[in-house]
DNA sequence: TAGCGAGCTCGTCATCTAGA
DNA sequence: TCTAGATGACGAGCTCGCTA
């Protein structure tokens, strides 16, 4: 296809990944800044609530790249399969046409 | 040219698994 | 047993090519 995941990433504005366009709200840094906010002077509960919607992001945002990673791998993996197929080939149509010539000089000899 | 389907990437959730 | 990382499944958004 097409479509490569730089070009999708960075489609929508030219610069910033699209990604980032559709959750605006997912960036640590942003979350970060919050919990660090004025808002640190706030009742307990609420403290608590900030540092459970803080963990949910941090976990998110490893989960996000995790997925990232875990993507690269396998279009690698399957690449080498590709590769390793084309080899394959190679090697098969060698050894058929080493069969071939073999199979010439046997019949020959026979005659 | 608008509408549609196919194909792709991405983020998120649920689940599995290995290590502490 | 708990926890963090890996991965499959799913839905959403985007692009591209085709067709009426």
């Amino acid at each position: 296809m097409a479509v490569t995941g730089d070009e999708t990433e960075s489609a929508a504005t030219g610069d910033i990944p699209a990604y980032q366009l559709r959750s605006p709200n997912s960036g640590l840094a942003q979350s970060i800044v919050m919990a660090a906010s004025p808002g640190s002077m706030q009742n307990p509960s609420s403290q608590h609530a900030e540092e459970i919607t803080r963990k949910r992001e941090v976990r998110l945002m490893k989960n996000r790249e995790a997925a990232r990673e875990c993507r690269r791998k396998k279009k690698e993996y399957v690449k080498c399969l590709e590769n390793r197929v084309a080899v394959l080939e190679n090697q098969n149509k060698t050894l058929i046409e080493e069969l071939k010539a073999l199979k010439d000089i046997y019949c020959h000899k026979a005659e």
